[in-house]
DNA sequence: GATGCTATTGCGAATGAGTTGCATCTGTCA
DNA sequence: TGACAGATGCAACTCATTCGCAATAGCATC
């Protein structure tokens, strides 16, 4: 896919814009970053990188996530395991269903719950700046 | 308030019922959360604790909290600052509302919004087994 | 009320994700 | 091709939570 390369190249301009170094380790976190499509940890992401170029520290890998999620290039999700795991930010806002027997995640977004998450928060005089929303379930037994 | 009282006798009776040994620290521990009608980290709950009988450990207010969580008396959430947050299961469900300045935490429920999760877990084949909704937000400016 | 068995406790050490100090290395720009 | 500030690897550290273990104390029985 394409999509992943430009992917790719918005996040090394961005850095490079911000007059932050494009080093050989941020170049390979970068790609893996890009090229994932599930909801990796930092020793996920730590492997995939070590496995391109074996120089990339655990320690820069975190460094680097810390990185992008304080420029807005990737977020950063808690599920219920303890670690954080990251995912791209450049699709549309969506919210997580994780199967508690297998921790599959299913990605979902609906106008209408977003629209009443606001109206909430204004009646108490707030205005929502993010949230998360987590559906943990099991598979419906097949009739 | 008397809900207290009753709470407290809650939690005693089942840890009786179930054969676990009612301690002078699970006592003073059950009254703390009892009485609780924010939503402390265990730290805080060993503060009150120790305020009351200095014999209790942080040790053992961890082992009572996950002893209670796992019998369902009380419920562990995990907003954005890394410690675990309890409360009392004996109230309706609801989910929060945290001023990210101050850290205050609101409660809400929606039925609409819960009936939506349902629906799109449904649409996934899935029945929902737990669900966590956290709105962080700022004070809307007042004009 | 005394006795005995064993769950529970306090303590300190261990864990595990994530961070940080520091000496060394390397992008970047002149 | 330097020069030099920012970035890196490594080991040591943090912080919430858990765990091993010897000592203690519920509680059922007498
Ligand atoms: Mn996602
Ligand atoms: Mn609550
Ligand atoms: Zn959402
Ligand atoms: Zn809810």
């Amino acid at each position: 896919m394409s999509g992943e390369i430009e992917r790719y190249e918005r996040f090394r301009q961005d850095l490079k814009a911000a007059g932050i170094r494009v080093t050989e380790q941020r170049k390979v976190i970068l790609r893996v970053l890009a090229e994932a499509h599930d909801h990796p940890d930092a020793h996920a992401l730590f492997l995939r990188a070590s496995a391109v170029d074996a120089s990339v520290s655990l320690s820069t890998v975190y460094r680097t996530l810390k990185l992008l999620e304080e420029r807005g290039a990737i977020q950063r999700h808690a599920f219920e395991d303890g670690r954080s795991r990251f995912e791209n930010t450049d699709v549309e806002h969506h919210d997580h269903l994780i199967d508690l027997d297998t921790g599959q995640v299913f990605e979902f977004r609906s106008e209408k719950i977003e629209r009443l998450q606001a109206e909430i928060a204004a009646e108490l005089g707030y205005d929502i700046i993010r949230h998360k929303l987590e559906l943990y379930g099991r598979r419906r037994p097949k009739r």
